[in-house]
DNA sequence: AAGCCATATTCCAATTTGGAATACCGTCGC
DNA sequence: GCGACGGTATTCCAAATTGGAATATGGCTT
């Protein structure tokens, strides 16, 4: 029993629980990747309130990263604020009421241009509601199943067109060429959404 | 005051609190979607321990839904079976070790199969880092900008090879139809997205 | 003035994730 | 036959993340 409890041990019992890892990086670098976005989005240079930062990230943000959840938003400024990156202050016009604005600070810029220089390519994480559906086919009618995929491809053709048209907004920007270079990205993206779904249609048409 | 409160109340005071909705579907119907996915799999008619759900999902389940977290997975098979939807057992072999094994019940496939027919079509959630890389493109250099999207296309490249396999695999079982079709369609995604970010690559050095 | 909508923020309860910890078993080499 | 290692099997815990309700206030209509 003693052997076993010394063998067995991974070798984790000499490192400290909860390891800074490498000089480079102190704790605060180590944020979930919603921060930074939300921080890329202080880093166009307004200052914004959190509601409009949930705003811009309705506009372009949810074509590719993330669907905000307005609680997520003011705890991460609040973090952002906590570790530096970002600085907030009242504004209190005469008949409009207080609100908090927040702008990105030096070291935030600087943190934030390390992110992505340094930071690993992870694969998109991908939650496809209809192809799961698809999956589990068998225990759907035939019918069904026609439908799920028809009203995904119709949701496809609308993103992309909101894509496209985000597309030329930023396009109208000027230093905005990543954005809309992303934009049009997303819009093929989901182009190719919306025909990967009729392909599937047909699939499903040959299987009967 | 009380005209207020009495007037902006939003139609919820009537309402009971917890709201069981329609006759149709009690409470325990209200599941996750990952909850759906355990299920679907058990579906399949095995019996399966929670390490066996997990290798399953990342055979084939990791290209269109969710990546699996062991511990996720045990609690919500404990919640399959709580609703009735999975019943398990205890498989005690003189050799091997004893084991508890998972199997869809009745009720279960009942559940799962409206589920798959009325449950509404959501849009796919996705979260891309490299995209949101490129789209803080201004505070990176080109060279590193490039450098990330042409990792993530090899990653598309390797997944789409992977989900190719698996569509060959599914292939070779009968009753797999639809395992086949959306290993297909996953097959498929991942070409896409590997030229998505071919093209990505190519508008990047136009912007030079 | 009432009603509604957009702005602005907070709170809370779940859900979901990630990963460490803990086993046990088989086998391969020695 | 024993020690190391890798695959099987499960549990636990701390965070992160989500969703949505609740709470205001100002501005615009009617």
């Amino acid at each position: 029993m003693i052997g076993s409890t010394l063998a067995g041990m991974p070798p984790t019992a000499d490192r400290p629980p909860a390891q800074p890892t490498d000089g480079d990086d102190n704790v605060f670098t180590r944020l979930p990747a919603t921060a930074w976005a939300v921080l890329g989005i202080l880093s166009f240079g307004e200052e914004l309130t959190g509601y409009e930062v949930r705003r811009w990230a309705d506009h372009i943000l949810r074509f590719f990263y993330w669907s905000p959840a307005m609680s997520q938003i003011y705890s991460e400024l609040k973090r952002l604020e906590r570790v530096g990156y970002a600085a907030s202050r009242t504004v209190t016009g005469e008949d409009t009421r207080t609100k908090r604005v927040y702008a990105i600070t030096d070291a935030g810029r600087g943190a934030l241009s390390r992110w992505v220089e340094d930071a690993p390519v992870e694969p998109p994480v991908l939650k496809h509601g209809a192809a799961l559906r698809v999956w589990l086919g068998h225990l759907a009618t035939p019918e069904r199943l026609r439908e799920i995929v028809a009203q995904h491809r119709d949701n496809a053709q609308r993103l992309h067109e909101e894509a496209e048209y985000s597309r030329r907004s930023a396009a109208d920007v000027p230093g905005w060429v990543y954005p809309e270079l992303v934009a049009r990205w997303a819009a093929r993206y989901y182009a190719a959404e919306r025909d990967l779904a009729e392909q599937m249609l047909a699939d499903l048409d040959e299987l009967r």
